[in-house]
DNA sequence: TCTTGAACCTCTAGTCACTAGAGCAATTAG
DNA sequence: CTAATTGCTCTAGTGACTAGAGGTTCAAGA
């Protein structure tokens, strides 16, 4: 049994945190000691691993929670969970993307500027005349 | 003399969007009809072009407050402004980067199912543990 | 057994940049 | 003059936490 510290430490998930996903349903609701605090069990740890790695994925809590639905009926078809995955690469990808045209367009800006006063200065200039860039953003 | 209606149109920025720059202190409180109803200038217009170019840049409210500041005083040398925009490239390059590593292991995570049953799903798998990836997160 | 200090509890509010909605008032076109 | 549209303020919600207040429980040493 793991006292909230203990899971903290274990898998680097801060308590705060851990009370959060326990309300969002994604941690289920753990034992408790006598005097109220929260006892955890091995599957719980584990459970929290899958959470925070997830996260660290960029996945949502919803979709999230729908992957630990899927997980508990192991005889089911995965496609779900495939699509789930296949859907946060595209977004993943979608976003990188649009940081690349941002990309492009800032180092223009941060980088062409030779004048010395703000009224000469072409970061402001930049800013204030979209038709200078190179795409729509 | 415009409506906030009038400067939605003309920009693309939404009516509650624009009253919330006004209170975010990024436009300023502009006059009034004699029923209250906002009635901007052209300066007005132009600003609020200027705001929403470095919205779509990436910029915060607060790097635009701080820029909008700055223009105000044209003798003043640029190099606050020059570094707000080298910040913002560096922090697009960052998740740029971040999002890269992402997608690395999204892609195997997301193509490498070859299991029919949630049992056997490599996606799953490959949440539950993280030894499976290529990089940390 | 007692005490102290660390860890824990719940609840509320704050973050960022909006967005949605309620309930009302002003404007404008016909 | 009336109806439709547009505007006003205020509150609350989004996602995924984080911070803090104010109180309780636990574990270890004396
Ligand atoms: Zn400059
Ligand atoms: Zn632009
Ligand atoms: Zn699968
Ligand atoms: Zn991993």
């Amino acid at each position: 049994m793991y006292s909230i510290g203990d899971l903290s430490r274990r898998t680097g998930v801060k308590a705060p945190t851990i009370r959060y996903y326990e309300q969002m349903g994604l941690l289920e609701a753990p034992e408790r000691s006598e005097g109220n605090q929260r006892r955890f069990a091995k599957a719980e740890l584990e459970r929290l691993a899958f959470i925070r790695h997830a996260r660290d994925l960029g996945l949502t809590i919803n979709s999230i929670r729908q992957l630990i639905g899927l997980s508990g009926h192991a005889d089911r078809p995965c496609a779900d969970a495939d699509r789930i995955a296949k859907e946060q690469l595209a977004s993943v990808r979608d976003r990188i993307a649009k940081l690349q045209k941002l990309e492009e367009e800032l180092e223009r800006i941060a980088t062409c500027c030779t004048g010395e006063t703000v009224g000469d200065c072409y970061v402001i200039r930049a800013l204030s005349d979209h038709s200078l860039c190179g795409h729509e953003h």
